[in-house]
DNA sequence: AGATGATCATAT
DNA sequence: ATATGATCATCT
């Protein structure tokens, strides 16, 4: 197989572009792509997902931006289990901890990074090596009127501790769907927050993460067709 | 076993 | 430190 180093044009190519990948291995994307295979993703969290973005024709680097722009789209993989379950909570984008007053649903990054999704199921297998397992079927998505609701629910009621000083009373635990966690480098890395009496605190950065029982509700829609 | 809290790599 | 990409590893 030959990369494709261009951006894709339309959704369409796109999602052609994304399809193709089905069933391939992580070696063969690899080798294609012409990067080493780790031997476990312990210390390369983050390879599958760049291994697909550089097949894609994704914007490499940090910019905070969606990964195709110009479409609109926010490329997300997914790691499952054989029977389709998700893995892992899915990473969305960070919390704001400070200048909180103004900024509503309609204008959070949450909501924008997840307006449309090209999802792609990557078999999680840990019993296997990284090498051996394979990509899964993409698929579009963007959030139906009721899965809106069920994000901007849990997004409120984080937004409303942080706006109150709270920051450090969250837990995972809360959020039905949409969960607020520790997302740093290491235990090391701080930055402002507002505290219980409304002086700015140094905390651990926290992110937006999809809970399983949110992706899991999203492949179910996706893949349960009538038979 | 599954989820929570912690952590890993890289670029800017 | 912040952004991107996430999974690890410990605790319950």
């Amino acid at each position: 197989m030959q990369l494709e180093p261009r951006r894709p044009q339309t959704i369409d190519e796109l999602y052609d572009r994304a399809l193709a990948l089905a069933g391939r291995s992580f070696a063969e994307l690899a080798r294609a792509a012409g990067l080493a295979i780790p031997d476990d993703l312990r210390h390369a969290k983050g390879w599958v997902g760049q291994l697909l973005e550089t097949h894609l024709g994704a914007t490499a680097g940090s910019k905070p931006l969606q990964d195709f722009p110009e479409l609109g789209v926010e490329l997300k993989t997914l790691p499952v289990t054989p029977e389709g379950e998700p893995l892992e909570t899915t990473f969305v984008c960070s919390a704001p901890l400070t200048h909180t007053t103004g900024v509503d649903w309609l204008s959070s990054n949450v909501r924008n990074k997840l307006r449309c999704v090209l999802w792609l199921p990557i078999d999680g297998r840990r019993d296997i090596g990284v090498a051996e397992r394979v990509v899964g079927t993409a698929f579009f998505w963007r959030p139906s009127t009721a899965q809106e609701q069920q994000l901007r629910a849990d997004w409120e009621e984080h937004m409303d501790r942080i706006a109150l000083g709270q920051v450090e009373a969250i837990t995972a635990r809360q959020g039905e769907w949409l969960q607020v966690r520790p997302k740093a480098a290491d235990g090391n890395a701080l930055t402002d927050a507002v505290g219980p009496d409304g002086r700015i605190i140094r905390v651990r950065p926290r992110g937006f993460y999809l809970k399983k029982r949110f992706t899991r509700q999203i492949l179910q829609e996706t893949f349960t067709n009538a038979c």
